[in-house]
DNA sequence: CAGTTCCGTGTATGACATACACAGTTAACG
DNA sequence: CGTTAACTGTGTATGTCATACACGGAACTG
């Protein structure tokens, strides 16, 4: 298992990413840079969302105009990637908890819904994966550590923390759309009453019953937040528990 | 448990969805309908994904101008629900495989991604869940069938099939990532090749290991291309397998 | 010092969703 | 049956967006 001397051409995202993009030294000295960007741009995401991040409002919020952004990153969605990146940055200061594998897995798990929360732009990226940079695959090892000691092999770590994080970001995604359908006015109407509304018992006879039973409802204003991804935290650590037990 | 006799007030496209806008009799016999309109935008997305759907491009599509799908959607959001309502059909030729609740649920499962795959400009979508409409409640209450015996009640079956249903969605939208990212030129470089470039032994010690072994590496071409998601599928039917046996 | 590179600006382009006014068609109403 | 109102589709316009490209000036290189 030797390590190739062979330098990979990274893309050119990632080679921005990874600080590996030759920076030119003619010319005047540069009154912007990447990072100032990359900060205006996940403030405005933070004040106003995703939507409110176009190359013109970045520029000027740094005091340049549109088109100089372009000396720095390539496109937009060269922008985007930085901004995942930079969003991620909570992992510098996190801290596995807990002595079993599960205690551990469980508060990268939170950690990673509560990281999205704190930047909940990141539901509306166009991408389903932050890129392959230094603060996702800060995550990505530990996680990894978390998993020490289950005995699982690699290539099934991996699936589990990609099962994971795949689910922190849809869950916050899905709690966000239902947030901003709510937040559209008064003569918003809820899930429960829509069913209702809508599923007759002849057509629909479980979705009647689920729907008149309660059991569909949301949750009380000012309950967890996170009740719903932590059900589903529980099923995946069940099945979790189960893998490792037959790898034992 | 006695139905109420009031009309909720359904949000407008869900009154559309469920066919309960009431459509003018006054003035000319109209030339297009939302069917015509949302069959148009269907084509147009399978055959060059749900960037192209643009409400120029539908119009022509349909013989008309622009402006006069707006005699018939609301806007274009309105126009994506009715498309994602109408991929779903597929759920009327769909019945449940198997003697067991778990056998049942894995091939709804399945279904649930297979039908993401014929209609792969779903990822795309800007939302995270599908309209309240009645295809996409017909796939629910089929999952709820699926869970009959389970002795499960009503919330968490409804919260399992959320789960089940949107991991098939991430893990169609990341997979679609993958492919496009790997369409994208010759110099495109795999996963493996990036982890080896970018984690040094000392920083990333987990992930490098995970690098060299080769456990992160891609499947094969050829193989089965929904093999991580079985995995995931795996590792929440166990889990719910764990939460049935404690509800008995 | 001439040539080259690089930065930021200004201008332009094409695409997009959608507002709004107009003319003609059709139904409702008294 | 004539008038009014509702409705359809068209044409025009607007503002926003990402990004191409040319220009002038700053700074480096040989």
């Amino acid at each position: 298992m030797a390590e190739s001397d062979d330098q990979v051409a990274l893309p050119p995202s990632l080679e921005l990413l990874w600080g590996r993009r030759d920076v030119g030294r003619r010319g005047p000295k540069p009154g912007l840079d990447v990072d100032s960007i990359v900060a205006a741009a996940v403030d405005i995401a933070n004040a106003e969302g995703l939507a409110a991040v176009s190359m013109a409002r970045v520029a000027k919020a740094v005091g340049f105009t549109t088109m100089s952004l372009y000396r720095h990153v390539t496109n937009k969605d060269e922008l985007l990637q930085l901004m995942w990146n930079a969003s991620a940055d909570g992992v510098m200061e996190f801290e596995l908890e807990g002595d079993t594998w599960r205690s551990r897995l469980l508060s990268w798990a939170m950690a990673q819904r509560e990281a999205i929360t704190r930047n909940i732009w990141i539901v509306q990226m166009p991408m389903a994966t932050p890129p392959l940079a230094p603060n996702s695959l800060r995550w990505m090892e530990v996680g990894l550590e978390a998993l020490d000691g289950t005995g699982l092999d690699d290539g099934d770590k991996m699936r589990i923390l990609g099962l994971i994080s795949s689910h922190a970001l849809i869950d916050a995604r899905m709690a966000y759309d239902a947030q901003q359908a709510k937040g559209g006015g008064a003569d918003q109407v809820d899930y429960t009453a829509i069913l209702r509304e809508v599923v007759e018992e002849e057509r629909f006879p479980q979705l009647h019953r689920v729907a008149w039973s309660g059991a569909a409802d949301e949750p009380e204003p000012g309950g967890d937040p996170f009740a719903e991804y932590r059900f589903d935290l529980e099923v995946m650590l069940d099945g979790i528990e189960t893998l490792v037990e037959r790898s034992r």
